[in-house]
DNA sequence: GATGAATGAGATTTCATTCAT
DNA sequence: CATGAATGAAATCTCATTCAT
């Protein structure tokens, strides 16, 4: 085995012994928050020892840090999905509906999202990430609703902006009703979303 | 002075030295988050020696749930200014869209439900609390958009249950949208807001 | 029992409740150093809770500098001593080398001293309060050998400041020396500083 | 190359990887103190792995031990160029006073030194190798101070080791005052030195 | 009612040392 | 020879809660 096939081999390793910890802190965060999951458990969770989790990340907040860039990557992934599903963008802009409601009602997610915003709203360096994620995917969005507007769409158009604004406020909206109204109904949660999409390419 | 007016005295003297503690621990959530906020921070706070806050409640969390609890209070008297304005009730609530854009993205309170909510995630007492409290804010909304569309609306129509939630999922959503986009326009949010409510009120 | 004996009382109990601190961090320290000596050796050395400490001090760090404050008191009375005994200054200040020798060769207060000066040499507040310590001290000798001169000795001469740094590079050293020659003999080390001290006052 | 060759090269060149370690370890006790300074950055400083370094050195305690080795040294090489210089031996000791004093006042070795210094006041195998080292250097400048005294200096008058005891009380009381008053002045140090060793060999 | 001293469990983080490769 | 992943014990410090006064 050569010295670069071994460089290459103990590269994806170490992501993998970083991905395993982010997984298990997830799970943590989720069941406990941030404050309350202590390390002993994260560490136990991601299967390896406590002190071994700061050879891959410097501290906790290094840890959220990297859970909300794994979250944006895998937005970006369900925007990449949709964009090359068959037929015409606006459909399929509706029919992503009914699986971002699955997604924004699951109570682990609910938990995890609402859990790095309370943490997010008073350490800035959380607060930086989020932000910036946010705005990625903010741009990203901008430019499927540009897209699905048809050809006539000017891309300077600021309405877009205040489409984008109003589809995401809905959306993380959503989960916080999930906590506050346990007795939401799924079904009924989709039809709304959809009827709003609608309005919205439409106005 | 009577027994009756000394129980008296000592009910009203105990209530605000209740408030004291309320509205310091407010303060204090606000600024460090649940958890990171002290018993001897709140107590300094609120003018009083750690031990004595333990007069008044059980521990912190119940302190969050009387938290939560005056926060339903007041949204509710908000409610009822709105249905007391003249004018037709429909426009009140258009009016009324300003200022509560204004409450969602504040980012004290912002941060400070943000906790509780995360909390509310994971601390049944405080769900408990939380929940309950949105169902009464959600009976009394419901109540006012079935007046707002005037004499012929059917009490039970299901359709009003959709519209409160729409309403409720856009305010609560504008308070994550204020920490995940800090560029957040504050006049086009209420244009926004207004706009939604409109198309709500007729649909 | 007033307010005014009470409030008395209870500063003299939180003093008494420090100096406990102090003595049992002093022996701790002496034993394994400052680096080794455990926040829980030091808690059940002064016999109370490690959280307690806290109570008194805001970190480690800060105990150190309470004890460099105490031995300045102490130093500064030994000082006090010499002055008040009977006879010729210069005379008490010979006599008081038995004594000095005894103090600086004390294995014990060698280790503590030595582990505030390695602190000191890499902490800036723990350099600072030794250094304003060193200073007092300094001032102090250096009246005591004008004195000692005699009535004719001009106050301002700076070999007075040299004859201080004299005595004491000779009294710290021999602290160095304790550590580094366990053979060395007290008399004998008495008589060298007694010679010297009679060489100072003279030159 | 033979076998012999072979086994010097190699010792040589562990020698200098030993060497290597040192100087590193050096570096990063005098920045950072005994306790403070991690294998990590010692072996950063080193250039070699964490690991690696067990391969030369049992562990932490060790290196400490070989430092104060090299240390005796250096001064032993020191104390030869003296005794080569041209002139009376008398001359050259008080004239070798001025790079001791810088020497000794240099606060990175200082520094050091007072961080074995309390190792060794607890630590009973770097307390035998910095007492034995001690041990040579006396009798070196035992002989020295016989010489300088001429031929009709009796080898085994026991004033000789009072003169050594004194000499290295000063020496080595000087780092302390480095560190105690920083405005310690260079010159005036060297005079007051030079004056004491004048005083010593005609005493 | 009111205080704040006191506890001790538990949090994060660091580090010397080992060992498979 | 050389690496650095891995361990787990131990360090400092914080905090909700209790209780004697």
């Amino acid at each position: 085995m050569g010295i670069a096939d071994r460089a290459c081999l103990e590269r994806t390793r170490n992501e993998s012994r970083r991905q395993q910890v982010l997984t298990g802190a997830t799970a943590c965060f989720c069941r406990h928050g941030f404050h309350s999951a202590s390390m002993a458990e994260i560490a136990k969770s991601a299967g390896m020892s406590v002190g071994h989790i700061y050879h891959y990340f410097a501290n906790k907040e290094a840890i959220v840090v990297a859970i909300v860039q794994n979250n944006q990557a895998e937005v970006l992934e369900i925007m990449d999905q949709i964009e090359r599903s068959p037929g015409p963008l606006g459909d399929a802009l509706v029919d992503a509906a009914s699986s971002g409601v699955d997604e924004c009602m699951d109570l682990s997610n609910t938990a995890l999202m609402l859990e790095v915003l309370a943490e997010a709203a008073r350490n800035p360096k959380v607060a930086e990430v989020v932000q910036s994620s946010d705005a990625v995917l903010r741009a990203r969005m901008r430019d499927m609703l540009c897209k699905a507007a048809g050809p006539d769409q000017d891309p300077a158009d600021p309405r877009l902006d205040d489409r984008v604004e109003t589809l995401f406020t809905l959306f993380q909206g959503m989960s916080v009703r999930a906590i506050r109204n346990p007795s939401l109904d799924r079904d009924r949660m989709v039809r709304m979303m959809q009827a709003t999409i609608r309005w919205i390419l439409q106005s």
